[in-house]
DNA sequence: GGGCCACTAGACAGACCGGTCTGATCGGAC
DNA sequence: GTCCGATCAGACCGGTCTGTCTAGTGGCCC
């Protein structure tokens, strides 16, 4: 089997961490057929690790989950900043964020919003909803700052309806599977960054 | 127990049949918890019946499930319908989908588009998925069709964008706690209502 | 060489699931 | 009165779930 078996701390060098081949069989199958609905086995299995790793290394499987819905963050994260960054004007910048979610769409598996997708499938007093207001957090201040840049006179305004744009196109991509979805919501915001911050 | 026990196709006189209770149980449980954590216990258990008659009556759990989509779509339908008809000028019209949306969200237990929700915990071949296809494709025509009404020259581009807002708002509603979000959509749409019918 | 520790494989427990089946009850039609 | 069909209550089945436990393995440090 060639096992590895090398835990988290020294850097393995060719295959990856027993956790890492967790979180990415976790990312996997729980945004493709959900949280619940995908039990532990299906995850050992893909991941090629015992069950008893799996408890040691995230708990339960609420922490896997939780685990899973932090990696789906910062990988939006990451791409939505790389889509900013490449833009200098800040109404650029805000329309660059629909160009993130483009990208998004575009992939071959895309099944919605993790977190939406998650947080249908729990209690209000679950781990997932606080991942999911950590992610609707961010994303509100993401658009707020940069809508107080372009010089919006009530970034907190323009920032919600953005938001509703970014949803929206979000539930198109996939009730509808279509992925144009985002340059729709693009074309929109622009209008309403224009309408926000023109001089009258 | 005084259990009346009457079928379907005589009128009951006090209460409801055994079917009704069903799918009202359905509703309430499926809604707001979602369909797979809700067991069939619990359902017949709310609903005062026998397990052997919610097998006679609906054939399986995704019969149930589907009763179940099939009632929100109609209650929704009912409701958008009602907002609608209390104006003439097919603007208002438009706007008063809007409407029908922000009573949706004021209700106490309001968690999310019922659709959205169940088509997040199953496969793409559900039962779920169809009863959501259609629900979309009617909110999807009426848009359409109030837009062709209130003289938009691209009436489907129109309606695109008002479904982009009346999913934001369903989505912002759940997410963000914020029933208010109906009135930021019906403004935002408004706006996009007058720009794309504006002769010019 | 010896101890340590992460790991593997898999049995196991206890709960719950959807669905079937049996047997009894009861109202209404005739 | 008799029959029928809908209903009720609940046992039961096979399967799946999360989580725990036992036992063994193999690389690394000292």
């Amino acid at each position: 089997m060639a096992t590895k078996a090398i835990a988290d701390r020294p850097a393995a060098p060719g295959r990856p961490t027993a956790r890492e081949r967790l979180l990415a069989a976790a990312n996997e199958l729980f945004y493709e057929e959900g949280i619940h609905v995908v039990g532990i086995d299906r995850v050992i299995e893909r991941a090629g690790v015992a069950k008893a790793t799996l408890y040691s290394a995230y708990g339960n499987k609420d922490g896997l989950i939780s685990a899973y819905l932090a990696g789906r963050h910062e990988i939006r994260r990451r791409r939505v900043t790389a889509a900013v960054d490449r833009h200098e004007a800040p109404r650029e910048k805000l329309l660059a964020v629909f160009d993130a979610l483009g990208e998004a769409f575009a992939e071959p598996n895309y099944r919605g919003c993790a977190f939406l997708n998650a947080s249908a499938e729990v209690g209000p007093d679950s781990p997932v909803m606080q991942a999911t207001d950590t992610y609707r957090g961010w994303v509100r201040s993401l658009f707020t700052d940069l809508s107080r840049a372009a010089g919006a006179p009530d970034p907190e305004q323009l920032a919600s309806r953005l938001v509703l744009l970014y949803d929206g196109a979000g539930v198109a991509a996939r009730m509808d599977r279509n992925p144009g979805a985002a340059d729709m919501a693009k074309t929109v915001a622009a209008t309403l960054i224009d309408a926000a911050t023109a001089q009258h």
